[in-house]
DNA sequence: CTACTTGCAAATGCTTTGCAGGAGA
DNA sequence: TCTCCTGCAAAGCATTTGCAAGTAG
């Protein structure tokens, strides 16, 4: 899924408006650096990428954010939270961790992987009591910088 | 896979050894604990579990069975890091994680499954650069008690 | 004006560490 | 005895919160 910048925020400004949020230069200026690094992103990371929030400003607006649906939160190799867009914005993804330096990425599956996956999971899970709302897959190893 | 308490016992021991640790009670109480809760397990719960042991040796001993590759860290829908033995010891598995109460339990999925899986995610990351160790297949819900 | 945001600093809460006493080989 | 382990208390860190000032509508 490739959304585009615009539309992307036409979408969290009416996510934000449904809410009573205000849809904040700050804000706008996470979302795109979010959009724009397609990887999970950490607090320290955006403040020296905009130290214009402190970091406290910046742990709210995630929260805010996420609460409203298009941020959401990453936990890779290390303890280190990530942030990044909703797949609702930027599409259904995976992520590789490496277990060396932490550094996550995303990738996709196709289509028919994904389908043929969320089968296997439903099939696994008949019975359990458990209601399945998505998966979360993604590969530990180490990448190029670190092998 | 089903490894006899035993084995388990043999193998943690071994890799004490070769590590100049001592597998103590109350690490041997540990991984029994770790093993027959069939899910990861908060340090919080294994203290209520085992108050014999301060936080800080949970800790600390949770560190060094994980440095000597016996158990293995768990991160959920919440922040609690939970624990669970490696996969040596108790097989490949995946987890379901209720989104609202942060409970996690383990399943597994087929041997085809599996296989199908590894050779999905290893064409998806030819040419990246990144070498796979193993992959983490977890899926997001509401478990029975939750819905 | 009124409500939502921000910065700053203090407070949390989980996890780690220093140190002295305790236990196993 | 020598080394590793444990308990206790203090320290660390990432994250959260209270409060007063700032700003958009």
């Amino acid at each position: 899924m490739v959304t585009a910048l615009s539309d992307v925020h036409a979408i969290v400004e009416q996510r934000c408006r449904d809410a009573d949020l205000m849809y904040t230069k700050g804000r706008r200026e996470l979302i795109e650096i979010l959009v724009r690094a397609e990887r999970p992103v950490t607090i320290p990371e955006l403040l020296e990428l905009r130290p214009k929030l402190t970091q406290s400003s910046m742990y709210r607006n995630m929260a805010d954010l996420e609460s409203v649906g298009v941020v959401q939160k990453v936990v890779g190799a290390d303890e280190r939270t990530r942030f990044e867009p909703a797949e609702e914005l930027i599409g259904h993804h995976h992520h590789r961790i490496c277990e060396v330096c932490g550094e996550v990425a995303d990738f996709e599956l196709s289509a028919s992987v994904e389908r043929d996956l969320d089968q296997a999971l439903s099939d696994a899970l008949v019975g359990s009591g458990f209601s399945i709302r998505s998966h979360r897959l993604d590969v530990v190893g180490r990448c190029r910088a670190c092998r």
